[in-house]
DNA sequence: TGTACATCAGTGAACGCGCGTTCACTGATGTAC
DNA sequence: TGTACATCAGTGAACGCGCGTTCACTGATGTAC
């Protein structure tokens, strides 16, 4: 019954907007009066966060099984995460699109959100420095005059290292994540957006070119 | 008077979201009752549709006064996005955002946006091939078999070339064109977001080490 | 087998709210003679 | 200088709508004796 309301709440974010999702627009649709949902969910606000929390779950189970079996695979990670994002393009933008406003993410959603960047942390670690950053050798040091501005990230990310208990990781596999993770959601919200809409290429290829870019990543 | 209104419902967005602007409650707080506004627009939808222009053009506008002077620099257009980004996340994301179901833009902004688009178009046109692809030489074809995915996408960016009439433009251009444009909307809109408080490093380090990827791109 | 009762999903009316939009209107301003 | 008029920004009432939420209730179901 709960998932019934779920389903139809679905529907409704996908053709109207998290925003304009109505508890009596559901019960109508399902044949019952308003009030009767209030059995199931305290409230519009009770609704909405266990939408937005299904689909933090749904990801991080999603990406989980993508890095689980045998050695990371950038590739596998990528064809995971942008299969979960065609899939359902609302549940992607509920995740990473326009935050909506006054609504503050319970504490146990942050908990799955790193739950998520953890999965990805442990597999750049696993997968050891890059090709491109094997190639070059030992990268210049961030004291160095001059230096890189990705030499400087990874010094700073050591200083400022984030989840150094929890999940520690080299700053370089951190960097790669982060990286990983921005260029991704870059393709993918804009794509899913509509922006390539009249641009004429196709974006799998792209997407297969950008995610081709990042293993030769530093 | 039009301006005021304007500045009122931007007001409105920055707080509450797009979706939830409302003309009686701009009238209100500028002292007037709602009807009144129905002299400086015809409606809800047309003042959308103003601020959704107004958007537009202000980035175009932004993006076309930092590749002016000089020889194009990556470096110098990916600073003007990023400032014209913070400077207001709301209008960002009026543009960039979740899109608003059922709203579909007038010809008048697509016009816009590929305005956007030609100017970087231009912009790596002008630049020639990157630091990269000049030390790898020429990069393989795609005809080969195992070739990369960057040299595919540029093969079919080459039979499916875009704005082939308006803006000619190499496929190499246009791939780093595009990654340009979703990278740095991916770190952008993350952080934007929200999605990096809590993780402890600093977005402009990483901003810089993302530009500096492109640098050396194909 | 039959009766009394508890449980509880769902109803319908009601509250107060704010929305977009229309309509006939007021009342100040400026212009023409 | 004074009067008649046109213009037009803004008002207030009204329409119909849908919203979230509360409340007392019905009425079917299942259980206990």
């Amino acid at each position: 019954m709960r998932a019934e309301i779920k389903d139809r709440a679905w529907e409704q974010v996908a053709d109207a907007g998290a925003s304009a999702l109505s508890l009596n627009a559901i019960a109508k649709q399902m044949g019952m009066s308003g009030p009767a949902l209030y059995r199931y969910f305290s409230g519009r606000d009770d609704l909405i966060t266990e939408l937005v929390r299904d689909a933090y779950r749904s990801l991080a189970d999603t990406v989980t099984a993508a890095a689980a079996p045998g050695p990371p695979d950038v590739r596998v990670l990528a064809a995971a995460l942008r299969g979960w994002a065609l899939a359902d393009p609302h549940r992607y933008f509920l995740v990473y699109g326009t935050p909506v406003p006054g609504y503050h993410a319970p504490g146990e959603i942050t908990g799955i959100a790193s739950e998520i960047m953890a999965v990805l942390l442990d597999a750049f670690t696993a997968a050891g420095p890059a090709e491109g950053a094997r190639r070059r050798g030992a990268a210049g040091s961030a004291d160095e005059p001059g230096s890189s501005a990705g030499a400087r990230f990874d010094a700073h990310l050591a200083d400022h290292r984030v989840w150094a208990a929890e999940h520690p990781a080299p700053p370089a596999a951190l960097h790669r994540a982060l990286s990983f993770w921005t260029r991704l959601h870059g393709v993918l919200s804009l794509e899913l957006a509509g922006h390539f809409t009249g641009m004429g290429f196709d974006p799998d290829l792209f997407f297969a070119a950008e995610v081709e870019s990042l293993l030769g990543l530093s």
